[in-house]
RNA sequence: CGGGGUGUAGCGCAGCUUGGUUUAGCGCGUCUGCUUUGGGAGCAGAAUGUCGCAGGUUCAAAUCCUGCCACCCCGACCA
């Protein structure tokens, strides 16, 4: 491609809407352009990028048999009310975009292929015989997401390899699931990426067993936990770890104290010279169930713990059934003004005791009337310890649970694994963090979308069972994204090779020296007859310019016409270090070969 | 949705507090000509704006008031 045909634009300042490098440097280098809130158009040296990466995709998930196809994206409610996922894709989270026909047909627009799969799998997959199969796509999602972020790196309209796979049995699918795993270490490692796979929360996906592939990166969205003997590697959410031991009660008896001015543990501790791990404290949420039931959950845990909350998410999504919802719409920390709307007197916020009176909460048939107390195991083993008496301005201490308060029946882990926590598997290892960029999410499904869709075959004992699904997805635009997050420098992008738009740009300093066009022009139909992908920087700018851009978009190689054309060579750059070496014309294509089949193997 | 912020030319910004001196300006980019030609050149000239939108106040509004919209940042969501 000849620089000079293309549509080029590049800016010299940072746009004011980008805050992440990554961002920056695709607006500047004239890479994507904004059309709204995460809706991005991909430039011609974009799309070039996710067609690299769609193929590196691609190539990884033939090798493992998994079979291609294209899904749509317009999807009929009813296939989401069968999986029970409409209301909570289209109110909870609701980053499902619905809308209705010209009939008054109700649709979404794809943010996830579970239920349209499912569908074809019900009715083509009959028999064992067919199993295993699995078939991915690469195509358009559109998520409303709550806040679109940084470019590419959260839109609303993003690409996606997603893959399910049906299997006869659970052995199967972690098979398919292992080998997915090596695919998507093959993915990243080929695209050249520092990434680590850690253990991850399913989310709203479900199922059992997941892992992410996160693209090691300060701007990353989450945080990852891991111990440097690599036997440990979890995000933040659904990491566990051993918490720090709690040290002696300094009380003895039991004793009810005026606190005054003490609403926070660390006033309190302060006041009464207390380690926090000696405090029990009691952290009131308010949560809503699909079926218009509030409850108010009081999560009881020791004071110098968080709670987790998409653990507590999990743990009141299982309880669902008590009151009477399928799943859990809302999570949240009541404030004054919820709860006035069931509180039937005001609250001693501060001073809240994990046997607080369930008379608080007003008569309301949307409001469960009791309290659903959860104790985190940190809280369960402490003695003497110190904790609100439901008085404002008075704490009691030297309390025992089974003494002077019964210890709630619900012990759950709702405790967030912190960096410096002891590892499980070997506690001389202390957790550390990193920032990660996921961009790609394995699930075992289990029989979660298969059995609410009816969707079965018939074994070799002639039952008719549930298939046992599994899926895999690649977030193609965010991966390429992540590339540039984690490989730049002050002048611009430096593209892993097999990424890249172009492999090669051949920089003309002067197109007016007619020598040094004629050697360019010789040089680009070499290079692209011996398959190298060339861009051939025929502007009439002056050369500051085109090396200046050069840089910026991130081509890898970077050659010359120039001075040492007098003695038939040509510079050649490496975009990565600026190392700089003349090359005789006839061993450029070689060696430029050679560089860029070293760098892609 | 809650909190914070911003909307002025393709991009980055000033002007707004204290309305009139601005036929709305600066830098970059763009166009024309000449010179220059190895790290975003110099000189000369030129074009480009519904000042986010709609009302209002006023003799007069980019500037003051009201409402709306869009976008960005911090939290819940996720590939």
């Amino acid at each position: 491609m000849r620089l000079s045909q293309m549509l080029f634009v590049t800016l010299r300042e940072d746009p004011a809407e980008a805050e992440i490098p990554s961002h920056k440097l695709l607006l500047r280098a004239g890479y994507i352009r904004r059309i709204g809130s995460g809706i991005y158009a991909y430039l011609p040296l974009m799309w070039r990028v996710l067609q690299k990466v769609s193929q590196i995709v691609r190539e990884e998930m033939n090798a493992t048999l998994a079979q291609e196809c294209l899904l749509p994206q317009l999807q009929p409610a009813e296939l989401w009310r069968e999986s029970g996922r409409w209301d909570t894709y289209t109110q909870a989270e609701g980053i499902m975009f619905a809308l209705k026909d010209r009939q008054e047909r109700e649709l979404g627009l794809g943010p996830t292929h579970e239920e349209v799969i499912t569908t074809i799998a019900k009715e083509m997959i009959r028999s064992y015989r067919q199993l295993p199969l699995h078939l991915y796509q690469i195509q358009t999602k559109f998520r409303d997401e709550i806040r679109p972020r940084f470019g590419l790196m959260r839109g609303r309209e993003f690409i996606m390899k997603d893959g399910y796979s049906f299997h006869a049995d659970e052995e199967s699918l972690k098979k398919t699931y292992q080998d997915m795993h090596q695919a998507y270490s093959n993915m990243l490692r080929r695209s050249g990426l520092s990434f680590r796979a850690v253990q991850a929360d399913s989310g709203a996906i479900g199922g059992s067993g997941s892992q992410e592939f996160m693209v090691l990166a300060e701007a990353g969205e989450d945080e990852v936990l891991y111990t440097e003997d690599g036997q440990y590697a979890a995000n933040v959410e659904k990491a566990v770890s051993l918490p720090a031991d709690a040290e002696n009660s300094i009380f003895t008896s039991y004793e009810k104290r005026e606190t005054p001015g003490t609403d926070t543990i660390e006033k309190l501790c302060k006041f009464l010279k207390s380690s926090p791990t000696q405090v029990v404290k009691n952290v009131l949420y308010q949560a809503v169930y699909d079926n218009g039931m509030t409850v108010l959950v009081l999560v009881i845990i020791r004071a110098d713990q968080e709670v987790n909350e998409v653990k507590l998410q999990n743990e009141l999504t299982k309880l669902s059934g008590n009151y009477g919802g399928k799943t859990l719409l809302f999570l949240t920390v009541p404030d004054a003004e919820a709860q006035q709307k069931w509180a039937a007197k005001s609250l001693p916020l501060g001073y809240i005791a994990p046997d607080i009176g369930d008379d608080y909460i007003a008569s309301h048939k949307q409001v469960n009337s009791k309290f659903l107390r959860l104790v985190d195991h940190t809280a369960v083993d402490l003695k003497n310890f110190v904790t609100g008496s439901n008085e404002s301005s008075y704490h009691v201490v030297g309390a025992n649970w089974g003494e002077q308060l019964k210890l709630p029946e619900n012990v759950v882990d709702v405790r967030k694994a912190r960096p410096g926590d002891r590892a499980i598997h070997n506690p001389a290892q202390t957790l550390q963090s990193a920032r990660g960029i996921e961009v790609g999410h394995i699930f075992q499904l289990g029989t979660k979308y298969s059995k609410a869709m009816g969707a079965t075959y018939t074994n070799e004992q002639g039952e008719e069972v549930p298939l046992v699904m599994g899926c895999y997805g690649v977030g193609v635009s965010r991966l390429a994204q992540s590339a540039v997050e984690q490989s730049y420098d002050k002048d611009g992008i430096i593209w892993p090779v097999a990424i890249a738009p172009y492999h090669v740009i051949i920089s003309i300093p002067n197109v007016s020296d007619a020598a040094q066009l004629q050697a360019a022009e010789q040089l680009y139909d070499q290079l692209n007859e011996a398959g190298i992908e060339t861009l051939l920087d025929d502007r009439n700018e002056r050369a500051g310019v085109k090396f200046k851009d050069a840089d910026l978009i991130g081509i890898p190689y970077r050659i010359v016409t120039g001075k040492s054309l007098k003695a038939g060579k040509v510079e050649v750059v490496e975009r990565a270090t600026h190392k700089a070496q003349d090359i005789a014309l006839e061993e450029v294509v070689p060696t430029l070969k050679q560089w860029i089949d070293a760098a892609v193997s």
